[in-house]
DNA sequence: GTGAAAGCGCTAACAA
DNA sequence: TTGTTAGCGCTTTCAC
């Protein structure tokens, strides 16, 4: 039951194993006759094509590589899940990559490791799809690649929601309650994201005639612990925020474990809300004002493009550039109990 | 750079491509000076031998399996985490096979996977690991295998901590408190883990003289929303619990976002704890007292030992049946801020 | 201690 | 539309 292999169903079939092999990789030249013939072989005797063998005769490993520098383990859960989705619709295996974005050794390194392993195609996520040198690595070795983010290089693909349309979306949503003073927790510098997060950040507080007091905006670091450092520093001003942005779900909550230790309730003396929309921000208390961003949609997405650059099917008409509806998820952390 | 294969090795170190083989494969037979040579030759080539043929040649595939059926992100990114360290060290790669463990069809497709992707070594978690037509059907294969939980199959490595006795020793802190009247949510019904939970919660009331009663004990499902509901019951008994230990941090979480829409206060109102130090017992307001077990320590290990099965290296004395400690993580949730 | 030969199961290039 | 012939890069015999 385990050995089958491609001589066995072409016997069975009646067929050479070339008939066999060109049936199971979708080629043309086949007649409906005898592909249907071959399938009902393979499917009687459950056979599955040997992936080193693949891999060895036409050098292409079936392998999709996920190249990620520790992020948030709900995001990361949310990648793969959208990933494993499109590689399972299409008999590719999903082969884990993690790195440190910092590391200069690190873009030789994965390049390296893409001509051992073979890698078909590759999906990186921030920071490391911000890393020049890894990016150009990549280009070089020219294998199709997508990135969860809004740049891309050259030859890659890249998905995306509009961060910067976002923030200020949300920025707007806490103008709207009434707030002028407005703390910020930036992100990670090493994200663009956390850039454009900025940016749609001032760009509402300019287009609603508000300055930005340097002041009310801190540098954090996409973690919780940065987003507690940010919230203490913010509310110990003179002139506190009263309300406080944080650019993503893990600062927020940070903030607002330190709004709770100094006795504030959560939206009345401050209002706190993130971005992400991870599980977290449902599960503290009150639950986080935050934006929702399809993760597994947009990673199902980048996944289905490079297999389709792959496997040599027709590239969609839409551009490379992906952009994906972003969402406002007004809770109790901006609302209260309304 | 990209293309160096053995024959490249063989020649600049004078040697047959066997040889090179056996010192790649760090076989006996080769004498100092020649392995020396071979591993100069192929560390200035930048050689690594290609997986593909490797697996075709010696029918291994160099890939451990992850079998797992949506565990929380935290836990499956710690065992990513852990797996991937043993793996990378022995030049292994992981390959993810997500499946839904009440599907009875789930066996045959993994038995099925298992053969096409001639998966070395398997790793499997809960509930999975606690559905016999599963493990018969690996049992069957007979793949190495690890399940990270405390019972495997006669062929198995079960590497976990004592659940029962980390959950007892979590009641006596809350008994040591002063509570007498403690509810209890218990975990999914499906993971054996949870039941052992249980019994260390009933073991430490008993040893203490006080009664379970049925109304203090509710069934939870180890996610956050069963939280919620598990407290909502346990708080609206006539005569609700001082105490609540919920079955792992998720559901802590879940009842704790109940107490406070209650408007109770944590933990002079009502203490909760949960159980695995996730991050998000951290997370909350205010964190929680929890068990803490080691998941990528125990995921490194199982990877270990499979892989040292795998390369017929010398099984460690120690049985089959591996036992890491826990520890308690005593937080404001059930101690205040003293 | 070392090497030559023979595949592993498939796909690529060419024939038919 | 289908089949034949060579490998892919390595490990496994088995010889020396």
């Amino acid at each position: 039951m385990s050995k089958v292999i491609i001589d066995d169903v072409a016997a069975r079939a009646g067929v050479s194993i070339k008939t066999v092999s060109r049936v199971m990789n979708n080629e043309p030249n086949v007649s409906e006759r005898t592909r249907d013939r071959v399938l009902s072989a393979a499917r009687e005797l459950n056979y599955r094509p040997s992936l080193s063998a693949r891999g060895l005769a036409g050098s292409r490993s079936y392998l999709i590589g996920l190249l990620y520098d520790n992020p948030s383990p709900a995001y990361l859960a949310e990648v793969q899940a959208g990933l494993l989705e499109a590689c399972e619709a299409s008999h590719y295996s999903l082969a884990l990559h993690p790195c440190h974005h910092e590391d200069p050794g690190m873009p030789a390194a994965v390049s390296a490791a893409l001509a051992q392993a073979r890698l078909d195609g590759l999906i990186i996520t921030p920071p490391v799809c911000n890393v020049p040198a890894l990016m150009a690595a990549v280009e070089e070795r020219g294998v199709p690649y997508a990135v969860i983010s809004d740049e891309a290089g050259p030859s890659g693909i890249a998905v995306t929601i509009d961060e910067s349309a976002a923030m200020r979306d949300l920025t707007e949503h806490v103008i709207g309650l009434g707030h002028t003073r407005i703390g910020f927790i930036a992100g990670h510098p090493d994200h663009k994201g956390a850039a454009r997060r900025r940016d749609g950040f001032e760009t509402a507080m300019k287009a609603h005639g508000l300055a930005i007091d340097p002041a009310m905006v801190v540098q954090g670091y996409f973690d919780f612990e940065s987003g507690r450092h940010g919230a203490r520093d913010l509310l110990s001003r003179t002139n506190p925020p009263s309300a406080i942005i944080a650019a993503n779900d893990d600062m927020a909550a940070g903030a607002l474990q330190v709004a709770h230790d100094k006795g504030l309730h959560i939206p009345t003396d401050l209002v706190i809300v993130g971005f992400d929309d991870s599980p977290l921000s449902r599960q503290v208390w009150p639950p986080l004002t935050t934006v929702r961003q399809p993760v597994a949609d947009m990673a199902r997405e980048a996944a289905a493009r490079v297999i389709a650059r792959l496997t040599g099917a027709a590239e969609p008409d839409n551009p490379a550039n992906l952009a994906f509806p972003h969402e406002l998820r007004l809770r109790q952390s901006s609302l209260g109990d309304t």
